[in-house]
DNA sequence: TATTATATGGAACAATGTTCCGTTTGTCAA
DNA sequence: TTGACAAACGGAACATTGTTCCATATAATA
């Protein structure tokens, strides 16, 4: 589960001219702290003080704000990879489940990373321009993902062709989106029932 | 326009033992640090330092605190005083117009509200009990004002009646919050196309 | 007017984001 | 293997902002 030599090419620049490798020990720190603030940011919340972070990654300030300019860079870092690690997930389960299945459990994945990200919705609406890139990279990673599964699904007849995939991931988001003092359990049911909803179709001729 | 004396009881204990009455400096300066927050937090955000705002009104910042004791109190008072503001702006929409055009007007009003409180949704789901009774002040305020409108228009059968007034303040509300770089006429349009819905309804007898 | 509870202002403290810079270390050419 | 040096490191120091404390000033009252 500890992916090593996540490469901080932010997806901004056109990395033509490799300017030159980052030293060992510097990805070496660049991993530590991700998997640093991932914990910190999900026990504490975003708000958590960047000194936690460093500390529990095991070195000073000054190396967190060489590679992390300005906080938000590392909130935007972390919730990135998070996004790859849901989007990673859609294939591993379409291995490993029938067509429905997979998505309805994927779906179900997707709600849980969406609950966790309390504060995030907060963050993207900042105007900081550290998280300029995150919505196309949503597009990029998690739309795609689902679509996968969504149109195998649909190929396999398991679930309703009628539906937009862009819709159903902002449905899923609202539903999981949860207030302090919710049922957490509430939204996976919720979620459940909208993949029931995939799954039902009208008979062909009678009413009722 | 200047609403004076906005005394300081905010709705939490039952002030049935009246203590004392606030000495009148006192009052001066929580009215004078009112008015600068509304302006500060309609310029800055609601994340503008206490600092500016007390300097604004021309106090120390242990006053400020003395009348609000936590940056939340404050905040939380700005937003009780401006739903006043709205729900008082019904009964006088409601004396100058006929029953749909006031009820028109004061939902673009409450759109207007809504659209200037970018960050206070944030702060709601902040868990800060702070905020604990503005839910139910919203309820107690801004829904009866608008029932009585709704009421009114529906009874002069310039709307339909088929409609849930706490939905459509919520509707409002969606449709109002804006995200930055949004064309701000949106939500105005947006809203009047939702009052349009109100005004329609189908004729009896045909389709089409 | 004298007394006193109340209110005031702002220095000082605490928490946290960010910068700076002297020291350490990985990398690579010789 | 070794020397040179760019890169990376750590953490003290600075800046900003929320909050507390208390010596001083003042409104209310008798």
């Amino acid at each position: 589960m500890d992916d090593k030599a996540e490469d901080q090419n932010n997806g901004l620049e056109p990395q033509g001219s490799v300017d030159r490798r980052v030293r060992a020990d510097a990805q070496r720190n660049i991993d530590a702290l991700l998997q640093s603030a991932l914990a910190v940011f999900a026990t504490s919340g975003v708000d958590a003080p960047v000194r936690e972070i460093a500390e529990k990654a095991g070195v000073g300030i000054g190396t967190l704000y060489r590679h992390f300019p300005q906080r938000a860079d590392l909130v935007a870092a972390a919730f990135r990879h998070e996004m790859d690690s849901c989007a990673d997930a859609a294939p591993i389960l379409a291995a490993e489940f029938a067509p429905g299945e997979a998505l309805a459990r994927w779906m179900q994945r997707y709600a849980a990373f969406v609950a966790t990200k309390r504060g995030l919705a907060t963050a993207l609406h900042s105007g900081n321009p550290a998280f300029d890139g995150l919505p196309a990279y949503f597009q990029a990673r998690l739309l795609p993902a689902f679509q996968t599964l969504l149109d195998s699904a649909i190929a396999a007849g398991e679930v309703r062709a009628d539906v937009d995939a862009n819709e159903l991931l902002n449905a899923v988001s609202s539903l999981s989106r949860q207030t302090p003092g919710d049922d957490p359990d509430t939204a996976r049911r919720m979620v459940a029932l909208l993949v029931d909803g995939l799954r039902y179709r009208a008979r062909p001729e009678g009413n009722k």
